[in-house]
DNA sequence: AACTATTTATAAGA
DNA sequence: TTCTTATAAATAGTT
């Protein structure tokens, strides 16, 4: 429209092709942005360049959001229906399978039979005694470990008892006994064994044998001053 | 922009606004059609009156749908994100809550018990055999029912053949008795009942009369002509 | 809706 | 890209 008319048909030289974009995009946007003031009216632009590059135009005080959803509604459609649809139909689908799988737990659970059959309720009947017999034999097997976990506990506490009432004696019997050297490796090991184990902690009993004074000064000072067999939590 | 230049406000006369609109939204298609032909463009106008009449530009070989998608798409962004978002949420809670589900019917079939404590295992096995005596409650209850029902089908069978038995009987002693006008509306009504209600068809053991000869000329026609005692599926 | 004086847009060139 | 400018196109106000 200047220098020149032109035909309107498509510019086969792509650098003026561009140019000519440009230049008629900001026209378009000012015109429609003279719209926009001289008529109080809306409008949005979107347009793809043929290298696909986006420019869009809008009115001030609305968005894009809401130029499209009056759009729909004025012509009262909905371009993305479908989608929803399909997720309808999928959320219709898994509340269909939901009230299914409420169904069969409440004929387990012996509720809303009134619709069973015999050979039904004999199948149900089955079924459920069969599981029963799962269920119980699991039971039985962790009660079984548990008693196992038990009687491991007990034996233990039971030998470290007879340990340490062995040296109960010992020392009874022998005063000296603290100077032997062995003496105290007996009970690391003990140690080792219950801690270990995972066992509860035991209090030891061992006397300070730093203090290892004169004849039997063990028993007055010594570690059975502790209170005796406390088992820690 | 003719006859004088005018200010790019709001044009207060309504009126004016009107035609201004119309010239100029004219003005304005025909400038992106131009721009589409010349340019290879997508240009999407949508445009909303002061009176929120709508109008719309659309380059050919394009949807509207096609136009948002790639503006969304190029954006980033998706302006129904929040509905979406929303149904996608609900989606995941049905498929939490069937799974759940299943897993309790998985429970109640004895599998998976992997993960239950003693006290679970006890509750579940209690729960069973509580619904098992129930469902046992229910199928004596059906078994019931149709015992009854057999009873009842039996019961008439035998009425019916004693009826006829003594039809039979009767005839042996009379054979005048096919005269007496009352003698078939007897036997209507046991059939009328064995039909009515469900039961099986009962061949009626009425012995081929026909080879009754002369005397008795009524049953010749009639409906006895079936083989003996009979029961049709 | 048609006309037209005038403004505005813009093609081509720099 | 931007500026320039001759010219085409759009359009405000009128009929």
């Amino acid at each position: 429209m200047a220098r020149g008319k032109i035909e309107i048909k498509r510019i086969e030289n792509s650098t003026n092709r561009q140019v000519t974009y440009s230049k008629r995009r900001n026209g378009l946007f000012k015109k429609a942005n003279e719209l926009t003031v001289l008529c109080d009216a809306k409008v949005s632009i979107i347009m793809f360049s043929s290298t696909n590059k986006l420019h869009e135009y809008l009115s001030p005080f609305i968005s894009t959001k809401q130029v499209f959803d009056q759009y729909q509604n004025q012509l009262g459609i909905d371009l993305w229906q479908t989608h929803f649809e399909r997720m309808q139909e999928h959320l219709k689908q898994l509340k269909d399978v939901n009230n299914n799988l409420r169904m069969e737990i409440r004929h387990r659970m012996g509720a809303s039979l009134d619709g069973l059959s015999l050979a039904e309720l004999r199948n149900l009947e089955e079924e459920m005694d069969g599981s029963l017999d799962i269920i119980r034999e699991r039971k039985r097997h962790v009660i079984g470990n548990q008693i196992d976990t038990l009687k491991k506990k007990v034996r233990n506490s039971e030998e470290v008892n007879r340990k340490l009432v062995h040296e109960f004696d010992v020392r009874r019997e022998d005063p000296h006994f603290g100077l032997v050297e062995n003496g105290g490796s007996e009970y690391d090991t003990v140690f080792g064994y219950q801690n270990g184990g995972g066992a509860r902690i035991f209090a030891l009993p061992m006397q300070n044998n730093q203090a290892n004074p004169p004849p039997q000064p063990l028993h007055s000072g010594g570690g059975f001053d502790l209170p005796p067999f406390a088992l820690l939590e």
